[in-house]
RNA sequence: GGCCCCAUCGUCUAGUGGUUAGGACGCCGGCCUCUCACGUCGGUAACCCGGGUUCAAAUCCCGGUGGGGUCGCCA
């Protein structure tokens, strides 16, 4: 159960927002190395300074703080590497395994369009293996020269064996002409580097693995274990992108979603522990193994992760710390400031975390109780403040006031014995009641919102509602 | 196009040769009820197609079809 030599890395690159997918690699990850008692590495795989910044650094610790992955090691940022991976493609260079390629960008891109145009594969031709000569005005790259007979084969942890022949397989840049490193080559050398056992990734990064294969072995590195998680897809089957809208993860924090429910969603997606599906994290950690990890892809279910996985961590979660977050999220929405202690969050929670599905619903559910004015819902109002229902207010409100506590019990007790007394249904006396007091004919239990609301506002706007019954 | 991967309700999935093909989200209806929810009961809905193997195939094999990934001096 616990091997503490495992170790695995979530290796993102900081180019935007951090997605579905990403954070779908991160959890598997940790939960991976959580279980086994291993180490859980985070690399900043920033080679790229183009697109590489500093913002979409910190949404990575962001991000993964919200999800609530701690790594034990790093971050360990490529581009303060950059050095070591120059010696290492030198190393490469020296035992004949790499060669210096004097080809542009330009003439590269031209074959390659013929090469598609003729339906030919559009590899690498390696004209530069053999040339020593430099070229006139050019910095080379460094180009590994892959071998062209045979075959490469993987054993994957989630995709079992999958075999490819090296014609497939190009030289790939290891340095670009400006000398800074490729993500195929520095990927190779930091895992190595890291002592890195498993690599966990997602699929798209298949067929990479055989190149980096060779990469391992022209070292003489040992392979690590590998994991390629099958992709997350968007509705319309293709990868997850930002073409599909809210799939940055820091997105469904400001929605209102628990980072638990994120997690839960995401370790269900190609695993399954029987008829179960909501887990706390802990359990996950307990239950959630790579080889149990299925691998045909599956498309993310926006609805089911805020109609079952949050709603049901909702109801879950500890009231304390939904109160702060319920606190927080009103706060934020501008709906009302309430200290951290404020007793009317315990009442929101109980009234409100069955009957909400985010943290957003539920602020919003609050609002009637916590503004200033009553914004009156037409219907509601039609349907249940009619002329009759003034007398029922005011009689409600007399018995409010002559409470001596104002506790829910009391409140609840008060609204019985008025529909008792006066020989109605409950809905009689609660639905002006609740039209009255919130302005609209949906709330959570009429004696939450009354304790919510205070006396005092209570009788006022018993009143004012008695008041618009009248006519 | 080459290479690789995938294929059970709309979606997430259970299933590992013999099941009335199970659960969940959604949707529809009943019950509960101060509203809405929650809960609960019931319903709707799936093994991509074609060949094999076998007494028996959603399960094994082959082919097809469909979908996806990848083919950068991006990661």
């Amino acid at each position: 159960m616990t091997d503490g030599r495992i170790r695995v890395r979530f290796a993102p690159s900081p180019t935007g927002f951090m997605h579905l997918g990403n954070a779908r690699t991160a959890v598997v990850n940790w939960l991976y190395a959580r279980r086994h008692g291993g180490t859980f590495v985070l690399r900043i795989e920033d080679t790229d300074r183009e697109r590489s910044t500093q913002e979409a650094v910190q949404v990575i610790y962001d991000s993964l703080r919200w999800l609530g992955l701690d790594w034990d090691e790093g971050p360990y940022l490529q581009s303060e590497r950059f050095e070591l991976y120059r010696r290492r493609a030198e190393e490469l260079v020296a035992r004949g395994s790499a060669y210096r390629c004097w080809c542009t960008t330009d003439e590269l891109e031209e074959r390659r369009k013929q090469a598609l145009a003729e339906k030919r594969n559009p590899k690498y031709d390696g004209r530069c293996r053999t040339r020593t000569e430099p070229r006139e005005g050019i910095s080379p790259v460094i180009r590994f020269r892959m071998p062209d007979q045979g075959a490469t084969a993987i054993q994957d942890l989630v995709q079992g064996e999958v075999v490819t022949p090296n014609e497939e397989l190009d030289d790939l840049v290891l340095l670009r002409a400006d000398g800074t490193p490729t993500y195929n080559f520095t990927v190779v050398v930091d895992d190595h580097d890291m002592a890195i056992t498993h690599v966990v990734r997602g699929a798209d990064h298949l067929s990479n693995t055989f190149r980096q294969v060779q990469l391992y072995r022209a070292f003489g590195w040992e392979l690590p274990a590998f994991g390629h998680l099958s992709l997350i897809l968007g509705p319309d089957r293709a990868k997850l992108s930002k073409r599909h809208g809210a799939v940055s993860v820091l997105q469904y924090r400001d929605d209102g979603y628990l980072p638990e429910a994120m997690v839960n969603a995401l370790t269900r997606l190609g695993w399954s522990h029987g008829d179960e599906e909501v887990f706390a994290v802990e359990e996950l950690v307990r239950l959630f193994d790579l080889p149990d990890v299925g691998k045909s892809p599956a498309i993310f279910d926006f609805e089911k992760l805020r109609n079952k996985y949050n709603a049901e961590h909702l109801k879950r979660a500890d009231p304390g710390r939904l109160g702060g977050l319920l606190a927080a999220t009103l706060e934020r929405l501008g709906i009302a400031r309430l200290a951290a202690g404020d007793p009317r969050l315990g009442l929101l929670i109980d009234g409100l975390r069955e009957r909400s599905r985010t943290l957003v619903e539920m602020a919003e559910a609050s609002r009637p109780m916590l503004v200033e004015d009553v914004a009156y819902d037409e219907a509601a109002v039609k349907k249940h403040l009619k002329a009759e229902a003034a007398d029922v207010l005011r009689a409600l409100a007399e018995r409010i006031s002559a409470l001596s506590g104002f506790d829910r019990p009391a409140l609840a007790k008060a609204v019985e014995e008025l529909a008792a007394a006066r020989g109605v249904g409950m809905g009689k006396v609660a639905q002006p009641a609740r039209v009255a007091l919130t302005g609209t004919a949906v709330s959570p239990p009429i004696d939450v919102v009354m304790a919510v609301l205070g006396r005092d506002r209570v009788l006022r706007r018993l009143e004012s509602g008695a008041r618009k019954a009248a006519g």
